[in-house]
DNA sequence: TGCGGCTATTG
DNA sequence: CACAATAGCCGCAG
């Protein structure tokens, strides 16, 4: 047993396809230790190719293999993105390190949706829209020839082959090898081209938490997050009945719900109440003149009609029967009682995460459902005013990282400008989204006064957004401008990429901080039985055994200082965290 | 059938 | 309705 078998590529490289064991020390061997990078790719039917330095390295028991060596070595995983997470997940392995190639080349490029070949275009001075496609016959009399060894999987003109791409790799050893070191490649340009870049943070760090962060949105899409269905269905048959059986029963309940609104009228026809339009002809005929039919402007006119107070209240049930109510349920909730979305872990604009299956807009009223499993508590952990505090960190506001030193920011804001604590609230947020109308405008001045560093940041940053240039975030993240395109005039466009660039600055420090936390927490949490089940931009909730609650507690604690002092680097901004250690999400919520 | 507008929810 | 997001339904253009 044991016995090496060679895969012999057709350019005559031999490529040893080598039982799990010994492809641990074949790693070693070539260089390999921890947190080294290690080039991967996954295959089928157990195929995996690996790339060590210049060795390349296969199995045909990549599950073994694969577990063997991060369990024995450790390295960075180099990936395309976390797809191969998630087919690591489903044959039961979970990594700790990655470099993920789409999330870097979010940090290098912009953007947030990229495939292998756009990362490879971009890395190597390609334009990708005349790279070669699938099933594209050279008809203008090119050779074939001309492409160079299709045993590799670039092309002599630098183009990937579209059949590599389209993982004809993926059954031969040899040939996933040879991926794996293309995807290695890759990381190494990578790597090159954030060393040539300027920025304030530290952006290699930048770069490894961003991988990481892919491997714990795979991980969150594959866990899910622990829901106790009976006690959503209450919460669901208190606001729109039982469960219909049939969709006769359905239509039933919601001729009822729009009864109960009509009946208010004298002539109870004639309106469809989910058409905004009738809705306010409805409102009209009642007396009530508004723009829009919103339900906070709809709010100070309760006692002006009662249809106003039913049709509220039908606004609520109506949400919970379309969107998170029996049909949510059974779409996206496990039998094993997990509720399970897709993650993405950089969305185009700000940077944060984000959530399918409205795991980052459930209603409150249902976050009693989300309980933890027996035997297990949540520990729940959300950032006090994370926004404010990282604009004193990256634009180094000494004044500001002052009043962040405080549990309160705002307390000692609110002194220095000479208005109360909600005034100061007010204009430091006025400030970071950049609002030029409405009462913060007296406030905002005393900010220019007291707060000059960070202030001036912030109206750089408006100033390169409404000029649609690009800028980077503390961490290196490039934003792209033009991936905000506004329509309407000139002049309103430009003041819209201004807030939206002096917003990015802040809000995608923030979400790189907050992932830092979370990789943090996800590493050092492994031995306590810690998972992370919902990441809410500002906010942890991980589920443990019982027993490990507090020690969890004081993880999440310590993981923000870890996180936050190496992110800040010297900066001095404190950063608070509220934590508790509940059954359900609701009884946490402050 | 695709898309913008309106609406709701979250941080 | 200042910043960001997901998601549903309606009305309209093609």
């Amino acid at each position: 047993m044991g016995r090496e078998r060679r895969a012999l590529g057709q350019d005559g490289r031999v490529t040893p396809v080598l039982p799990a064991a010994e492809l641990v020390a074949a790693v070693r061997a070539a260089g390999g230790g921890a947190g080294a990078l290690v080039g991967l790719a996954v295959g089928v039917h157990g195929t995996v190719g690996l790339c060590v330095g210049e060795v390349r390295l296969a199995s045909a028991d990549g599950a073994a293999a694969v577990a063997a060596i991060e369990r024995e070595v450790g390295p960075r995983w180099v990936i395309w993105s976390g797809a191969t997470a998630s087919a690591l997940l489903a044959s039961g392995i979970r990594v700790h390190r990655a470099w993920d190639l789409l999330a870097v080349h979010r940090i290098l490029f912009g953007g947030w949706r990229a495939d292998p070949v756009r990362i490879w275009c971009r890395l190597h001075g390609l334009d990708h829209e005349r790279g070669p496609v699938l099933g594209q016959l050279d008809l203008l009399g090119g050779s074939v020839d001309d492409d160079g060894d299709p045993s590799l999987p670039t092309r002599r003109d630098g183009f990937l082959r579209p059949e590599w791409v389209a993982g004809a790799w993926a059954t031969h050893p040899a040939a996933a090898a040879e991926w794996a070191a293309t995807a290695l490649a890759a990381a190494l340009a990578q790597q090159q081209r954030l060393g040539e870049l300027s920025v304030a943070g530290d952006v290699l760090a930048l770069a490894r938490a961003e991988s990481t962060a892919e491997l714990l949105c795979a991980e969150l899409a594959h866990d899910g997050l622990p829901v106790d269905v009976p006690t959503a269905e209450a919460i669901m048959a208190a606001s729109v009945g039982p469960r219909p059986r049939h969709e006769a029963e359905a239509a039933a309940g919601r001729a009822a719900r729009d009864a109960a609104v009509l009946a208010h009228l004298v002539v109870p026809t004639g309106i469809d109440l989910r058409s905004p339009t009738d809705v306010k002809a409805m409102l009209r005929r009642v007396g009530i003149d508004v723009p829009d039919t919103r339900a906070w402007r709809l709010e100070a006119m309760r006692d002006q009609h009662p249809v106003v107070d039913a049709l509220l209240t039908w606004r609520k049930a109506e949400r919970i029967a379309t969107t998170f109510g029996y049909g949510w349920l059974d779409a996206n909730v496990g039998h094993d009682g997990r509720l399970r979305g897709e993650w993405s872990g950089s969305d185009g604009a700000a940077g944060r995460m984000t959530a399918q299956a409205g795991l980052h807009n459930l209603p409150a009223e249902l976050r009693p459902a989300v309980r933890a499993e027996p035997g297990h508590v949540f520990v729940r952990a959300d950032l006090g005013q994370i926004e404010p505090r990282v604009l004193a960190a990256v634009s180094r506001d000494t004044a500001f990282i002052r009043a962040a030193q405080e549990d309160d920011l705002y307390a000692p804001v609110a002194t220095r400008l000479g208005v109360d604590r909600p005034a100061a609230k007010i204009a430091v947020l006025a400030a970071m989204y950049g609002q030029t109308s409405g009462t913060a405008g007296q406030a905002l001045r005393g900010m220019e006064t007291a707060y000059p560093v960070a202030m001036k940041y912030l109206s750089d940053a408006a100033t390169v957004g409404m000029e649609g240039r690009e800028l980077r975030t503390y961490g290196g993240r490039l934003i792209r401008m033009y991936d905000i395109e506004n329509a309407g005039d000139y002049r309103s466009a430009a003041a819209a990429r201004g807030r939206y660039a002096r917003n990015a600055l802040v809000q995608g420090a923030a979400a790189e901080l907050f992932k830092v936390w979370a990789v943090t927490v996800r590493a050092r949490g492994a031995d306590l039985g810690a998972r992370i089940v919902l990441c809410l931009h500002d906010e942890l909730l991980v589920h443990c055994p019982e027993a490990n609650g507090a020690a969890v507690a004081q993880l999440l604690v310590d993981c923000l200082h870890e996180a936050s002092t190496r992110w800040q680097q010297g900066a001095g901004v404190r950063f608070v965290a509220d934590v508790s250690i509940v059954q359900s999400w609701a009884d946490a919520k402050a």
